[in-house]
DNA sequence: TAAAAAATCAGGGGATACCCTTAGAGCAGT
DNA sequence: ACTGCTCTAAGGGTATCCCCTGATTTTTTA
């Protein structure tokens, strides 16, 4: 069984990398190599790859968009992002658009073999450091603790009576005190967390893993 | 280098089954089974482990309340969380909290051994379904996508104000349209994911990763 | 090209949140 | 006993949100 490899990068010395690289693999067969977007798109079809290595940062086109493209016009094939950037917002955009998985320029050849057997079986890869990036700010960091620990008790349950979307009114009820004292709780979160309203409440709450 | 181990878990069932687990090696030593939260507090000192396995659902103590006492007066303790739970914001919440490791409770012997292993060498060990888990989330999975993809590209931009804690005001005058647009947009993005008010979106919003 | 979905705007009204200030009661540490 | 913090609560006001309904224009899709 030959797997079809087509990579897109802008930069000649990258494809020129990876084609060596791979170019030992009696597996492996290159069907294209592109150097824009729109060649991609223009090629795609014809030359019919499994797995598409696609540099993220192209002159014509944004590469998230370009996969998202791609996806929705060859639903059997696979795509594997390469990039110089480890950038979490940015990987999580790749992988929410259709990419199966995200490596860094500095992948070596072991691990290029590896990715495409997992996407191949229908598996998402990511390269070890950026699973562990990934992980580390989705468990939030301990430095931002210093900010939620200094909520009280009581605060604490404000807090989460309105994560659960419950009007003043109600969480005043549910606490057995007056919305007043609701009000004055919610005020001094906001002040504390330095939120300008309940969403902003939230979103540092949420963000610090304490929802 | 012998390592001490002490284990809290109000089920003698699991206190025995890991002391059998540990028994076996040479390296390791049981200084202490405790079945309780205040079992563990009164002990921890004199019987002095390097690393506790804490069991998460004690009947006396919640596990995050006592692992981050624990660790305030215990600064060389490492604590493994245990449960039967896998839930992604509990287990944020016990990582955030001091806890150096987690684990659920069909661990393995090796699996263990090689937790004690990274702990003690200051890393955190998080067993690998956990690690999966937590990622998927963090990313946001394909099956939730469903909801949020329903979003239109106006309703996207309405939702990042939102996020911003812009009012309606400041939105409309960021994305040049009528304050009323704004309202129609957010009760079209409240009704899509099914929620009560503004912080209800927030909430669907992050847990899906697009914030 | 017709039909459906998205984006735009609006009126009006009730509910809720936000803001500022003040203040008493209870409890813990110095 | 004094200080500081928490929890409680209220008055009074403004801004904002939430909700329903209805409508026009543009874009997308079938």
């Amino acid at each position: 069984m030959i797997t079809k490899i087509a990579i897109t990068d802008d930069h000649q010395m990258v494809l020129k990398g990876i084609e060596t690289m791979l170019s030992e693999t009696q597996e492996i067969n290159i069907v294209g190599l592109y150097n824009s977007g729109s060649q991609t798109l223009d090629n795609i079809k014809s030359d019919n790859p499994d797995i598409l290595l696609l540099d993220i940062n192209l002159p014509d086109i944004n590469g998230i968009d370009l996969c998202k493209q791609l996806k929705a016009t060859n639903k059997n094939l696979k795509i594997i992002a390469i990039s110089n950037y480890d950038e979490v917002s940015f990987i999580k955009r790749m992988l929410n658009n259709g990419a199966d998985g995200y490596l860094l320029k500095n992948t070596e050849r072991l691990e290029l073999l590896s990715a495409f057997k997992a996407v191949l079986n229908d598996e998402q890869y990511l390269q070890r450091d950026i699973e562990k990036k990934l992980l580390s700010q989705s468990i939030g960091k301990k430095t931002s603790n210093s900010l939620l620990v200094k909520l009280t008790r009581r605060e604490k349950e404000v807090l989460e009576a309105i994560a659960e979307e419950l009007t003043t009114q109600e969480i005043s009820e549910k606490l057995f005190i007056s919305p007043k004292t609701v009000e004055t709780h919610r005020m001094n979160i906001m002040s504390k967390l330095g939120a300008k309203n309940s969403v902003g409440i939230i979103k540092t709450a949420m963000e610090n893993g304490l929802l």
